[in-house]
Parts: structure tokens; C-alpha cells; sequence
DNA sequence: GGTTGCGAAATTATCTATAATTCTATTTCG
DNA sequence: CGAAATAGAATTATAGATAATTTCGCAACC
């Protein structure tokens, strides 16, 4: 009850529900009602008018005028679209970044893909993950672009968490340490080509089912 | 008073406002008073806000929490990161419409580009440009990958805006004919290539003023 | 005498509560 | 069985209350 300074009611209302719906808690299509959220979080429906806003601006739920929010849905389609614009915008990002980087930020970027790679959950890895790209993006300086990014980023992992609900399985990302090794000995535009292939790859995957059956889903690299 | 289909009262006023932005009658970190503007437009407050956070995903105003909101600032670091952006992000959109493109798109967006070189304001060639690249991005069938795109050239406009306010001359926009005659070709990789180089083309240049001094200004190409 | 710090008033953003318009779904009638 | 009308629910807008910030003035100190 103290963490009023510079949080509005609405841009926590706003983290929540992006929580929820990263994470597959609410479902691709399903309907925001006002009311209820209001309702669940003590507060009027204005705040929650306007977290609704916040979410439609980063991709999450979309606006239909007078029939209210609903979730954003999401079809393969869309996964291509997000990873290929994530694969040329992060590619420009650590062209910039790349005369900014130094040997604390790359160790701290290897510690990063470390995590990853010994990570027992999809949650776990998705965060390791995020911050591997986001430490080696950061020193581009240019507050637009690593917005963009993110917001691209909160999409990619709705996405990987509606595949891999259930199982995973801890495996070593090869790409992140060549592009570490490429980093280290000054050959940027190799570094690049191999973000920019890491990151569009998009594929299809058979995946087990908590049930046990095995159904396609996006496979999702980086 | 008859539009009020899917048209509610907040876009109405974002769109006033996100065109007072761009064309610089609102200055760059001028407070938006949520009162006064309610009261301009005959309406509550309520939906003036929701104008602002819908201003604010399109990059044109920043949000303060408790202390309101500002029209966004820039400088020639962000006009910078702008233009490099849409580049990117153009070629990619281009790469995936190509195959898409038709005689009959290309004739239209040669039309624009024939409108834009003929010309005698700012205004009416902003336009016009937009036209020609919406034309021949369209096709990629990129919904979110539009949208981002579509808000990089309101910013474009805006910083356009600012620098040519008074003086303007015709000019014949050979960039733009190039790619046309590459596309018609089919050589596809050359339309990217110079739509990339034409798009992330930025510079300073002496600009006549009012007055008849000479300043400064941002000079955007296409 | 000028500058700095404190305090109160006014302005402004934010939220709650209430009313009106619009969409959806169900039911009834042709 | 289909279409229209009505009832219910939810979004959208208005008005009013609350809390925070800024601004202005006064006093004290350098």
C-alpha cells in the first residue's frame, strides 16, 4: 500500500493483466470486461479503461469501439510477423550497441545465457533469455528502438508459453555463445548475421501434451 | 454529427490532436491540459485522457505520472533513430510484398510519386510520399509490422514539419522511380537496397526561415 | 539587498460514482 | 422456422470528489 510514487492505479492494473495473459492465464480471444477487473482489483472502471489502452498499445489486447476489449489473438502468421521484425530491429539495435559494448557487459551476458541453459522451467528460461538480448541491445541508446523490442519480446513469449505449457527440457544455446565469441573478437557483422538468423527462426514442432498426445506448436528459438 | 459509427468520442480527439502535433501548432514539450482541451472539444475529461494514452502509443506524447501529459520532444538523435527504424522495417515489408505487387499497384504508386514531385507544399508532398510507400508496402500482408511503420511516418512528418514550416520547392524524386523500374524488373533486391538507403538517408542542411535567415534544420528524404 | 527555504493556495491530474447509449441474446409472434 | 422486439448486460460519457504537484508569497538568513 506504499508503492505510490510514480505508479498509477492504471499502469498497475496494466502489468497484471499483461502478467496473465504473457503467461496463457487468459486466453487469446477471450473478453476483458471492465467490470470485473474493477471489481477484482477494488477500483473504478476508468484505471482499467485506460491499463486496456496500455495493452492494446503493446500488442496485447485490441480495441473493438463499443463492443469493449478482448484478448489478443495470435495465429502462425503472427509469430512469423513478430520474430522477423524482432530478427531486423535487433539486428540495428547491436550494430549501435556494438562500440558500447565492454567485457563487463558481455560477462554478464554469458552469465545470463548460463541461466538460461540450466533453467527447469519455461518461465525461468524466458526471462534469461530476455535479458541476454536485452544486455547486449541496452547500450544502443535509443529509447524508441529497445521499446519496440520489448514490447516485440512480451509477444514472442506469449507465444513460447502457449507451446511449452507443460514439459521442457534444459538444452545449451549454442547461438548465444557463438554470438558472445564473435562479439569478444571484434567481428560485428558475423555477431549480426547470426542474431538475425537466431531470431527469425521460426518453425513448427510436435509437442506432448499434458494429456500425452502430441500436437504442432510454434517452435520458438530465441 | 452523423460519424459515430465505430467512432468514439477519444479517437475523434486524438486525431485532432495527433494532427496539431504533427503539423507543429502544438510545440514539442508543451503540457496538454486535460481540462482545457476537454472544455475546447465540448467534452469531458475522461475521454480526453484516453486520447492521450492513445497519442502516447503512437510515440507523438509522454505521459508524467501525477504531473500529466507533454507533447514528445525530439531531437536529431531521435529523428535519427526514426528514419533508421523505418528503414529496416520498410525493407522487410517490401521483401514480403514483392511477390504480391501488381501492374496495377506499381501504376498507382507512380501516380503518387508523380503527385509528390508536382507539389507546392510541404503538406500535399507529405502526403503524396506517404501514399507511394503505403502503396507498395501494403501488399506484405503484415498487419502489426503496417501499423509500426504507419507511426514512424506520423514522427517523420512531424520532425518534416518542423523543418520546412515556410519554404518549399519542387523537386523530382528519383529514389522513388528507381524503385519502380527495379520492381517492374523484378529485381527485388535492388528496390530494397535503395529504398533502405533512400529511407535512412539523414542530414542537416542550411534552410531559408521566414525571416530570410539562414538555420539549421532536419532534412529528411523520402 | 539578494537569495534561499518554508508554507499555503490554486491548479491539475486521478479516481469514484452515476447516467445514458449501444450491443447481444432470448423470446415471442407471424 | 424465421424475423422482429424486448430485456439484460456492458461499454462509453458526464459530473463530482480527492490527492498530489506546482506556484506564488513571505520571511529568514547569508
Amino acid at each position: 500500500m506504499d508503492k505510490q510514487r510514480d505508479d498509477t492505479i492504471a499502469s498497475r492494473i496494466s502489468r497484471a493483466l499483461a502478467e496473465r495473459i504473457i503467461s496463457g492465464a487468459l486466453t487469446p480471444g477471450e473478453r476483458l470486461r471492465q467490470d470485473h477487473i474493477a471489481e477484482e482489483f477494488g477500483a473504478s472502471h476508468v484505471p482499467v479503461r485506460e491499463a486496456f489502452r496500455l495493452l492494446e498499445a503493446q500488442g496485447l489486447a485490441a480495441s473493438e469501439p463499443r463492443r469493449g476489449f478482448r484478448v489478443a489473438a495470435f495465429d502462425l502468421k503472427e509469430v512469423r510477423e513478430v520474430a522477423e521484425m524482432r530478427a531486423v530491429l535487433e539486428v540495428l539495435a547491436l550494430r549501435h550497441a556494438i562500440p558500447h559494448l565492454t567485457a563487463a557487459i558481455l560477462d554478464r551476458a554469458e552469465a545470463a545465457t548460463a541461466a538460461a541453459d540450466t533453467s527447469r522451467d519455461v518461465r525461468s528460461w524466458e526471462a534469461a533469455n530476455r535479458a541476454f538480448h536485452r544486455l547486449i541491445l541496452e547500450p544502443c541508446g535509443m529509447p524508441r528502438l529497445l521499446a519496440s523490442i520489448d514490447d516485440l519480446h512480451a509477444a514472442s513469449a506469449r507465444f513460447l508459453f502457449s507451446a511449452w505449457r507443460s514439459s521442457w527440457e534444459a538444452r545449451t544455446d549454442h547461438d548465444h555463445r557463438a554470438i558472445l565469441a564473435a562479439l569478444r573478437e571484434g567481428r560485428g557483422d558475423e555477431a549480426a548475421k547470426i542474431l538475425e538468423r537466431h531470431v527469425g527462426w521460426i518453425g513448427r514442432t510436435p509437442v506432448k501434451t499434458a494429456a500425452g498426445e502430441m500436437r504442432e506448436a510454434f517452435s520458438i528459438v530465441g
